[in-house]
DNA sequence: TCTGGGGTCCTAGGACCC
DNA sequence: TCTGGGGTCCTAGGACCC
């Protein structure tokens, strides 16, 4: 059996634990630059506010309704996901964190012992008292199964009716609790494929359970779709992965703050972004061989069209030194940068990830290892003197803005919360 | 004026290898 | 008429996830 834990309305609970005058508020948590809204309470999602819905569309609404908007504030979360974790981890024999707010549990062996459905209920009330953060949990034959079981339990709370809590075991339960999902909320199935599937007349997960094998290899991506029915049905196709498995990719990229022309303002943001891939890098012990770097116009305005272009950069040797990184993505920059577009958006991605230091592929042509312990050293230094004293301490040269420039590409966050778990300088206050 | 960021997996096709 | 079999690696693009 599989157990999933997964965080109700996960940020804007965050903030709530630490501002309890928001409990029974309707509250959004929203992406960087205040873009869009990415979380909401339930009493926001009653006033029809989406997920993903552009902030500046509907601040008119917000104001209205005395909606409470957050900036994100992903140090909050980041902490508290961690504390969540940490306690399942102590309850479960294995953990599979999925994402920030989601985690399965292998609860293989347990089902003999445990009252399942009463053990899912505990979990559910520790973590509530010893994190603050409210969850349901979803228990199945299946890991898609107990997301099923998961998204039901949260309906019925949010009707009333339930318990937070859902045990799937049995055949005609399992029926009955598909018959009440839509194909949309089930997981892997995304817009693509729900049309698909409606085009053939298909509305419920059941239905989808029931439809051929073929069709599915042939419509829904493959073997994917055919794991995806086995899974409906109660075959497990997939286990819970504990150990994170060597990534495969890295990505920082970010809107600007402002649309940007100028080569210096975009080349100060991919320096940033470079620098931060660098310490991402350090950090996880890994090594970057292939380096991206892309710029883009606005997806949304009419005109011009909207126009990205990327550069693919193969480095001589894997890398995790930020200054390396850094020189490698101004040279793609400058590739693809042209005078007179309006870019919103610019990254850096890593691919190629290898161990940093272990069986490390030299270059035939050059000796870039040459200078490599003092350059590590260099970055050490580097890491701990932006770890004591701040982010951004020792920075490299051309993220600095020429004086009077400011950072342009800086984000906006005009409403975030403060640090309460994570910086000195922004714990909580209690009053005695 | 204003629309997020970071991932995974799969498929298909081309180039190349023995 | 008729042109093998079994691989790897790379890239691009699609679909999906939270």
């Amino acid at each position: 059996m599989f157990g999933l834990v997964d965080c109700n309305n996960f940020y804007a609970s965050c903030e709530r634990v630490f501002r309890p005058e928001l409990e029974g508020r309707p509250v959004v948590v929203l992406s960087n630059n205040d873009g869009c809204i990415v979380a909401r309470s339930q009493e926001a999602k009653a006033l029809g506010l989406k997920m993903g819905e552009p902030y500046f569309q509907v601040k008119e609404l917000i104001r209205q309704h005395g909606v409470v908007a957050c900036s994100s504030n992903y140090e909050l979360y980041g902490d508290m996901s961690r504390r969540v974790m940490w306690y399942l981890q102590q309850v479960a024999p294995a953990v599979e964190v999925y994402s920030v707010d989601e985690a399965f549990l292998d609860l293989a062996g347990m089902t003999r012992h445990f009252d399942l459905g009463r053990w899912a209920g505990e979990v559910r009330g520790q973590v509530r008292q010893r994190t603050g953060i409210p969850v349901c949990v979803g228990v199945a034959p299946t890991k898609t199964l107990a997301k099923v079981a998961n998204r039901v339990a949260k309906q019925d709370m949010v009707a009333g009716c339930g318990p937070g809590v859902l045990l799937l075991e049995d055949e005609a339960q399992r029926r009955e609790v598909l018959a009440r999902v839509a194909i949309e909320d089930v997981w892997g199935v995304g817009h693509r494929s729900a049309a698909k599937l409606h085009a053939v007349g298909v509305r419920t997960a059941a239905e989808l359970a029931g439809v051929g094998d073929a069709w599915a290899r042939k419509n829904l991506g493959g073997v994917v779709g055919a794991r995806l029915l086995h899974e409906l049905r109660g075959f497990p196709c997939s286990s819970v992965v504990v150990e994170d498995e060597a990534r495969k990719s890295m990505a920082c990229t970010r809107s600007f703050g402002q649309t940007l022309t100028e080569l210096p303002d975009i080349a100060g943001a991919v320096a940033s972004h470079a620098a931060r891939a660098g310490e991402k890098l350090r950090q996880q012990g890994l090594a970057a061989r292939l380096l991206t770097v892309f710029v883009e116009t606005s997806r949304f305005a009419q005109l011009p069209p909207p126009y990205s272009l990327s550069a693919q950069l193969t480095l001589p040797v894997a890398t995790d030194d930020t200054l390396v990184l850094a020189a490698w993505a101004r040279r793609g920059l400058e590739r693809i940068w042209r005078p007179g577009r309006r870019y919103v958006k610019a990254g850096v991605v890593l691919d190629g990830l290898e161990r940093a230091g272990a069986n490390r592929q030299g270059s035939l042509f050059e000796d870039p290892c040459r200078f490599a312990p003092a350059r590590a050293e260099l970055m050490r230094a580097m890491d701990a003197l932006n770890t004591r004293y701040g982010k951004g301490m020792v920075r490299v040269g051309s993220m600095v803005a020429a004086p009077g420039r400011g950072e342009a590409w800086a984000m906006r966050r005009d409403v975030k919360s403060p640090a309460f778990t994570t910086k000195w300088k922004e714990l909580w206050g209690v009053r005695c």
